[in-house]
DNA sequence: AAATATTTTTAAGCTTGTCTAAAAATATTG
DNA sequence: CAATATTTTTAGACAAGCTTAAAAATATTT
């Protein structure tokens, strides 16, 4: 059995691997779970010893075949918790991520199952975040950053690249949630700015950076 | 914040001194939480320290109004997570302590509210044991041991005296479960055993030991 | 009330997970 | 390619929570 902390390193393992593909360094998994490198090497090694990743000092590490089965089973739960949360007890998107975090390391397999029974088996989280099946599976679909959806077209956002709670509320705030329809009017080459419409009518500008962060599809 | 340690300390000393009233002593404690008497010292000792516990040394301890309040949370969030778990997820009243018994610890006031406001405020876990409200308030209601319900008489089960795994899965066996209507038929005197009819129909026999184990209201 | 038994506490030590400071390895740059 | 900078690991220390063994306090018997 894992403990808590064990859990969160071979989770966040997993997160780091998605992006670079090439081995997870030391301080980037101690900035990720914001505690020092010493820790890190300290936490590797027993890791290591246990065979959840393979670990090769000053080098790197990638989790081993059994680490990446937890890290997925990990994000399942997160991300059917995190479903549960917005769906069945109204949180909204950005009150979630600190609960799910908890709920993640319940203890039992039935229970996961039935949750996911209990909710229909979704496929996405509330943030647009594909939930792995059973057996660890993501679902892949098409989306494109709205950043780059032409003038004149329209899209449905349905997920977010950003996760930062000051990002979600500032999407709250603006009405920018999950299944909204936007239609891009205008692009301001001077700041990258763009200028939509939303389904309810409403037209706003979003800077560049927010419409890079924000996934849409046709 | 309180480790979750120290949050079972407090459920524990809690539901040790409502059987006896008096102080609860060091052995007791170790005996129901599996551990040695000497780690309970040491926790209570640190316990004291906060303020969470009035420890005598060779004497025993009660909760503080702090611990108290603590404790009662925690008594409330694992009775609506068992409920939860039986009501939405459809597990048997046997299998849900154990995960309850994580769940209690999630750390989220909004949740437990949100959670009861879902559940629709029940205000009894789904072995008959009350849930107490916001404010820490237990529901009480009569109830007798089946043991005292007199011959030819009828009664409803509502809640258990016992909670072991063993007991909780004999009564599902023999369908004795919370809201069965049950009629006393007979009484053997030779081993105050009962012969009792359900609702549906079936007789059986049951010892004095399940009898006295057994809640019901006229 | 003295002897014995039980309960509780203290003492010393272990693991987990963290820290800081220093040393070692690797990368970068002039 | 040697000097410098960065990254990583090692070393030593600490708190929490547990263990066993021994000492101290309290309870029970005779």
């Amino acid at each position: 059995m894992l403990s808590q902390a064990e859990e969160n390193y071979l989770k966040c393992i997993f997160t780091l691997s998605e992006k670079t593909e090439k081995l997870v360094n030391t301080n980037s998994i101690a900035r990720a779970l914001d505690t020092s490198a010493a820790s890190v090497t300290d936490m590797l090694k027993r890791l290591s010893k246990r065979e959840y990743i393979e670990y090769r000092p000053y080098k790197g590490v990638k989790l081993s075949e059994q680490g990446d089965v937890i890290a997925r089973k990990l994000i399942r739960k997160h991300r059917l918790w995190e479903f549960f949360l917005c769906e069945k007890l109204g949180f909204s998107w950005d009150e979630v991520h600190d609960i799910a975090e908890q709920l993640e390391h319940i203890q039992s397999d039935d229970l996961v199952e039935r949750l996911a029974d209990f909710l229909d088996h979704p496929k996405f989280d509330p943030h647009g975040d594909p939930i792995p099946d059973k057996e660890g599976r993501f679902s892949v679909r098409k989306q494109i950053a709205l950043v780059d959806l032409p003038v004149g077209k329209k899209g449905i956002i349905i997920g977010v690249r950003e996760h930062s709670n000051d990002f979600l509320k500032y999407l709250n705030q603006h009405r920018l949630t999950i299944g909204v329809t936007i239609k891009v009017l205008e692009y301001f080459e001077y700041d990258q700015s763009l200028k939509i419409r939303l389904g309810s009518g409403t037209e706003t500008v979003i800077s560049q950076k927010v419409a890079n962060n924000i996934f849409v599809k046709n």
